[in-house]
DNA sequence: CCGCATCCATGACTAAAGTCAAAACCGACG
DNA sequence: CGTCGGTTTTGACTTTAGTCATGGATGCGG
């Protein structure tokens, strides 16, 4: 028991590097919780209690608007902590989170991190500086969703799969609804960008396989400010 | 000089509550900085070296796209911290900094402000707490952006000016371009949308002055996703 | 192997917001 | 008081993206 906690936790790259100590006490705070694909984990506006980490599968946040349309902030898969933000401010979950796969994570409920976080100034200065990756990441996310076109959006999409991939045969790593979301549009607008990249002999597709043609191509499109 | 440093350093926020002690290390390296309106303080992909803070004045934060087009990510004012990202990381700023007014400003250079963090545990939640507000300010803003069409951005922001201050009689602190900018507009889009609330009898304007007319008409506006 | 469900693509249409150009407004300053 | 520079408003138009409806493909369970 303790030992899937210890072993779930070496997992984490936040944890990365700490002494045995301190890996112990967040064992002893730490729950190991299950998922299934599509359930959910917690929505905006629910008081924030917990912190997350995905020890396997893959995890959404996102905010959902009445309407029903809904924009991904960030998917996070094995390795990845999230929930972050109630943490320090005890205050509701800004976003909600729902698993897409099938997931095991490790919770940690926010006093206790708190507490843990006071007595080790490592991980603290680690955790700020996830929190500042984070930040770093929304601001691309606002400039994109501001001053780009979808296409050139979907371009930038595109070229992160690659690098991180590290091929030009990319395989998306989510369904396409989800990606429109997560671009902050609608699979019909998703679909016909695909298109227009197709059309210009940037991309081909196939299914969930893109094979990127032109990557200067693309780059350049994803530059254009608006 | 030193002084000077000090009844600087007591104005912000961050600060408040520190033991002298941390005061006087923050004042030994800090910097005091003057920039007059319209100055640039950094740009977005310069090194991140320093920390800053608004001591009078006020400064804008923002994505530029080579068209020209500008995305506000926030304005800050006396007492508030900002460049909070390349401390942890090390790397480029993400936005770029401009002074909006003649303002005053502290800088710290970011190792030795980390040093200083990492001797004290109390101020390092403090930053994260920061960093955690401000995550949760760009999920708002993201949401905003992607699930809300103009006009219902501008109900949500006049809300908030509501909020901070006190009274339906407004008074915009910002010219309107910088509003339009900071709601990921253009000034066009914005004095059009302006003029919708106004025929929808939710406010009155008149120059740079704001009467909320029906704050729950509005706020009932802020709230529709799209 | 069939049928259902989900996802995706496509077409026709509407609505929102950006572009361009020009006019009105406003404050500062001589 | 008049003019200059900037900001704001307005109008006509274009472009982009969302809506709604339909049909095709794909994959899974019975």
């Amino acid at each position: 028991m303790e030992k899937d906690k210890l072993s779930a936790l070496a997992v984490i790259k936040l944890f990365e590097g700490l002494p045995k100590a301190q890996l112990t006490s967040l064992a002893d705070i730490a729950l190991l919780k299950r998922a299934k694909a599509g359930d959910t984990l917690f929505e905006a506006g629910q008081p924030g209690t917990h912190f997350y980490a995905v020890v396997s599968g893959k995890v959404r946040v996102y905010r959902a608007a009445p309407s029903g349309k809904e924009q991904i902030l960030h998917v996070f898969g094995a390795g990845e902590a999230f929930a972050e933000v109630p943490v320090f401010e005890g205050k509701t979950y800004p976003a909600s989170a729902q698993a897409l796969e099938d997931s095991l994570m490790l919770s940690f409920p926010r006093k206790e991190f708190v507490e843990v976080l006071r007595r080790d100034p490592e991980l603290a200065l680690g955790v700020m500086a996830l929190l500042s990756a984070r930040l770093r990441a929304f601001v691309g996310q606002i400039a994109q969703l501001s001053l780009k076109e979808v296409p050139e959006r979907l371009a930038g999409y595109l070229l992160l799969l690659r690098a991180s991939q590290n091929r030009d045969d990319l395989t998306l790593d989510l369904p396409k609804g989800q990606i429109a979301s997560y671009l902050g549009t609608i699979p019909e607008t998703l679909s016909r960008a695909l298109k227009k990249l197709t059309d210009q002999g940037l991309i081909e597709i196939s299914g969930n396989r893109v094979a990127v043609l032109d990557p200067e191509g693309l780059a350049k499109l994803a530059e254009a400010g608006r």
